[in-house]
DNA sequence: GGCCAGTGAGTAACCAGTTTCTAACAGAGC
DNA sequence: GCTCTGTTAGAAACTGGTTACTCACTGGCC
C-alpha cells in the first residue's frame, strides 16, 4: 500500500501554533472559562452553576437564564477531567479487538459505535496486534480510560482471562465463550456453523474436504477445527485434509495449489477472506469453482457477495454483537446482571461457490 | 446481516453484580487505593508516591523502593481522571470518521491506532454516519474528551470547518484540504489520479467513458467528477457519461444495467466497492471484463487485488495517513508547527479488469 | 401573629492527583 | 566551628467540577 507512493508537500500554511496555548498559568485550556468564572459573571455560586448546567429543577427559572446567558458569552464547556474525577466515571467505554484489519472485528466496533454513541458515551478504541499478552495489557490500560470494557480476545488462555477479570470488570466477552469467567459473553456457535456447512457439502455429494486452516492461536480456528473433526469421524467414507493456512486473502491466494494437490472435492475456508483468496488462487489455476471445486467460507464479510462466484459462507451478526454487547455492558455498570452468555446461531448461505461434487 | 440469525440463551451464569461496586462511599472503585492510601502505607507524603510514581529521581532509592512496594501490595494504579485533571490533558486523542464500513477510513483507524499506540496514547473513535451537521458535533464532543483531534469530514461546508476551528485546536484534517483552515490536512491528489486512469484509458483506445457517481456531498467525488470533465473537455472527441450511484457495492451492481445501456467501453467507478459491484453486476449480465468493458476503482482496498479479474486502480496510502496524521498532530500537541499541507500522489495500479477498447 | 413546611441557593467538603514553595539536614569549604 | 550549598521530602495550594448539609425566606394554616 505505501510502497512507491509519492508524497509531496504544497500549500504551505501559517505556522499555525494554536493561539492561546502557551500556558498562562495552569495547564492546557489557557484562557478557558471555568465554573468558577462563569458563577462570577452570572453572579451566583458555583454550586447553583453546576446544577443548571446538569438541568437540575431546583433553581428559580430566571437565575437559570442568568447562569445559560453567563455560560454562552464565556463559551464555557464543563472539563470533562474534573467531571470524570467528581462523578467517578469518564462516560467513556472501551473497546480492546486483535485487529481492526478485520472485518469481524470491524462488525462490532461498528454496532458498538453506534449504540454507545445514542447513549451518549464516548467509544476507545485499542488494537491488540494479534498478541496474547498485549491484548491483557491493553484491556487493562483501557479499561482504566473508561467505565467499562467490551473484550475480543480470540489468543490469551482462559486462565489469563479468568485471573484478569476483577481488574478488567465490569466488561463483556465476544466471540468467545471462557467457562467460569464472571462476565457476560456474546459468542457465536461455531459448531452449528461447522455442522450446516457439512451437511450442505455432504448433501452435494462431497466426501473429501480440505480445511485451510486459520491462526493456530485462535480459538474460533480450534472450535472450527474441533468440530470438523467430530463430522469427519462420525461419517463413513468422508476424509478431512487439514492445510495450514491463515486468516488473510494471502494466506488463501497461496494455498490453492495445495488444494489442488490434495485432491478435495470442496474446501472449508477458515473464514470469508481465506476462501476469497483461494477462490482468486484456484481461478488462476483454471479450476472451476463449484464445476470443479466447491469453496465455503465463513463471517459473511460484505465482500462475500461480489466474489465470483458469490461465496457460500456462514453468516453471523457482526454489528449486533456489538449492540448487545453495549446493552450487555449498560447493565452490568449499573450494577445489574449482565443477563445470560448468549450464543449466536449462524445462518447458512448457500450462493454460488458449491455445487453437486464432480462424479 | 441480522435477519433471522436465531439467538439462543444458555450457560446461565451466577448474577455476576460487580463484588465491590456497591457504592461504599465514594462514587465507583469503591475499594481501590488511592495515592493517600500508598502514602500511608509506605509513611511518607502524597508528594512523594507522585514522584516515584513518574519516575522523579529527586527521591532516595531507598524511599521509592519502599513506596513502590507499598504501591505493589495494594494494588494501586493512579486514577486517569485525577491525573488529566491536575495535568490538563488526558492521554487521548480523537479520530472522527463519517463510516466505519469503508476501507478508507479503517485504514486510517488502523494507521493512527498503532502510531498512537506506540506512544502510549490511547485513541477514542466516533463515526457520524456520514451526516454533515452530525460530523461537527461530534467532532466537538470529541476533541472535549482529547488533547487532540483527527477529523475525516466530507460533508461539512467549508466555512462550517473554518468557523469550529478554534474549538476543534489542535486538529488535523484528512482526505481533504480546506483553503485557508488553520490546520494541517492531509490529502490525496484527485486530480492526479482521475489523471492517470484517463490516459490509461484513452492509451487504450477508449474514447467514451461512463462515470459511476459517488454521494453528492462527498468533497472526493465533486474533486475526481471535475477532473473528469476537465480531461473530457481537454481531448477532442471524447465522451463522458455520468451515471447517479452511490458509494457502495450495491450501488455499483445495481448500475450495471446503465453501465450497459450508455455504451461507453470503460466505466471509472468512484470508488473500488462501486467497481466491484459494476464487476459483479456486469458478469451476471454477461458482460466480459476486460474483453467488452474496462472498469476501474479507486482506493485500492485490500480486496481489489480479489475481485475477478482483479482490479485496476489508484491506490492510495490510507494506513500512511494515519500515521502522519498522527505525527502532525504530536507535533501541533507540542505548540509545534504542524508542518505543511501534504497532499499525497497516488499511484496507478493496473490490473487486469482494464485492457484494449473493443474495436 | 406565630409556627411549620417547603423551596431555592450558598458553604464547604469532597474527588485524586501534581507541583510550587519551603524547610530540614548533610557535607564541603574556610 | 560556622556558613554556604545542594539534596530530599513534606505542607499546602491547585486542577474544575459535584453534592451533602445548612440556612434564609416564603407562604399556608391555625
Amino acid at each position: 500500500m505505501r510502497a512507491g507512493t509519492g508524497e509531496r508537500a504544497e500549500d504551505q500554511q501559517e505556522p499555525a501554533s494554536q493561539p492561546g496555548s502557551a500556558g498562562r498559568r495552569g495547564p492546557r485550556p489557557a484562557g478557558a472559562a471555568t465554573i468558577s468564572r462563569v458563577a462570577e459573571a452570572a453572579g451566583v455560586s458555583r454550586a447553583t452553576v453546576s446544577r443548571v448546567m446538569n438541568g437540575s429543577t431546583t433553581v428559580r427559572p430566571e437565575l437559570a437564564a442568568r447562569v445559560r446567558a453567563a455560560a454562552q458569552a464565556l463559551d464555557y464547556e464543563p472539563s470533562v477531567a474534573a467531571r470524570s474525577l467528581a462523578l467517578g466515571r469518564t462516560g467513556t467505554i472501551s473497546l480492546v479487538v486483535p485487529d481492526l484489519a478485520n472485518p469481524l472485528f470491524q462488525g462490532v466496533l461498528r454496532g458498538l459505535s453506534q449504540a454507545a454513541g445514542k447513549a451518549g458515551r464516548q467509544l476507545l478504541v485499542a488494537e491488540s496486534n494479534e498478541d496474547a499478552e498485549e491484548e491483557a495489557i491493553l484491556a487493562i490500560e483501557a479499561r482504566r480510560n473508561s467505565d467499562g470494557l467490551v473484550l475480543a480476545s480470540p489468543r490469551a488462555p482462559d486462565e489469563r482471562l479468568r485471573e484478569l477479570s476483577d481488574r478488567l470488570a465490569p466488561f463483556v466477552l465476544v466471540y468467545r465463550d471462557v467457562p467460569g469467567l464472571a462476565a457476560p459473553s456474546l459468542s457465536v456457535d461455531n459448531v452449528a456453523g461447522i455442522t450446516d456447512l457439512v451437511s450442505h457439502l455432504t448433501g452435494l455429494g462431497h466426501h473429501h474436504l480440505a480445511y485451510l486452516s486459520g491462526p493456530e492461536a485462535s480459538s474460533s480456528h480450534a472450535l472450527r477445527l474441533a468440530a470438523l473433526r467430530a463430522a469427519a469421524a462420525g461419517t463413513p467414507g468422508f476424509t478431512l485434509t487439514e492445510l495450514p493456512c491463515g486468516s488473510m486473502f494471502d494466506d488463501g491466494h497461496a494455498a490453492a495449489g495445495a488444494v489442488l494437490e490434495c485432491g478435495a472435492s470442496a474446501v472449508v475456508a477458515f473464514n470469508d477472506m481465506v476462501a476469497s483468496g483461494a477462490l482468486t488462487g484456484l481461478h488462476e489455476l483454471g479450476v472451476r469453482v463449484p464445476g470443479d471445486v466447491s469453496v465455503t467460507g465463513f463471517d459473511d464479510i460484505p465482500f462475500a457477495r461480489y466474489t465470483t462466484p458469490p461465496l457460500t459462507t456462514v453468516s453471523i451478526p457482526k454489528n449486533e454483537l456489538g449492540r448487545q454487547a453495549w446493552d450487555r455492558l449498560w447493565a452490568l455498570m449499573n450494577g445489574e446482571s449482565g443477563g445470560y452468555n448468549v450464543r449466536f446461531q449462524p445462518r447458512l448461505l448457500i450462493r454460488d461457490s458449491t455445487g453437486p461434487a464432480p462424479s
